[in-house]
DNA sequence: AAAACGATACACT
DNA sequence: GTGTATCGTTTTT
């Protein structure tokens, strides 16, 4: 008895509009090892050609080309040199929005995540922060391109349990600086109030300079 | 050179 | 138990 995926069409819109309905619906990613599945907790939306912190900004390349694909995939992209992060992609095929899954709670095959998260310290770090997540339901470079939207896939996106609308926060996103610097901050973080695995807001901080 | 970050070590409650 | 400053590592521009 599988539970049908969500609908391609309700992720065909911009990242923005996507990103609050996705809270609290499940990633759910089979390997040979077992079943993982992650309820979102925080996402942050990523627009096109018009966001500067978008990978899309630049144009389309070899990296990012997924995002400019149809809805309904998986973005998946290794940064600072070791971790991996996911997004959904949105939008019509040609436009580049999506949405960075940011944190989630383990809701099924905890002693698999636990064991692809040695370091953390208690269940609700399994998820807690976009590689984590990653690392939590064991996507990487394979899973670039996977279709979230196809029934009996390993790797699905699912409706999740009802989600008390009063519970969605917003604010600026993590690691991402203004506009170029100034000083903007855009809005596009989500979050639910209360749940312990929404990571810790870390202001944006310039690196020290070598 | 900077980046859509995490592990660690240590502080605090 | 929870919070937070520092720094590692490599892809991409």
């Amino acid at each position: 008895m599988e539970t049908a995926t969500i609908d391609r069409a309700f992720l065909a819109r911009p990242g923005l509009e996507v990103a609050p309905d996705l809270l609290g619906s499940v990633l759910r990613h089979t390997t040979p090892e077992g079943t993982v599945a992650v309820r979102l907790t925080e996402v942050e939306a990523y627009q096109g050609a018009d966001d500067p912190g978008s990978h899309a900004f630049r144009g389309r390349t070899p990296r990012n080309d997924v995002m400019f694909g149809p809805a309904g995939h998986l973005y998946v992209y290794f940064t600072y040199g070791m971790h991996f992060c996911a997004n959904v992609v949105c939008d019509v095929d040609g436009t580049a929005t999506a949405v960075l899954l940011r944190a989630g709670e383990v809701i099924e095959g905890p002693a698999l995540a636990a064991s692809r998260r040695l370091s953390a310290r208690t269940a609700r770090e399994y998820a807690r922060g976009p590689a984590r997540l990653t690392s939590a339901l064991g996507l990487g470079r394979p899973d670039n391109g996977a279709d979230l939207c196809v029934a009996d896939s390993p790797t699905q996106l699912l409706p999740g349990p009802p989600v008390d609308g009063g519970r969605v926060r917003t604010g600026p996103r993590v690691g991402v600086s203004g506009a170029g610097g100034d000083g903007v901050a855009f809005p596009w973080r989500f979050w639910l109030d209360g749940e312990p695995t929404v990571s810790p807001y870390r202001p944006h901080v310039p690196k020290r300079r070598k």
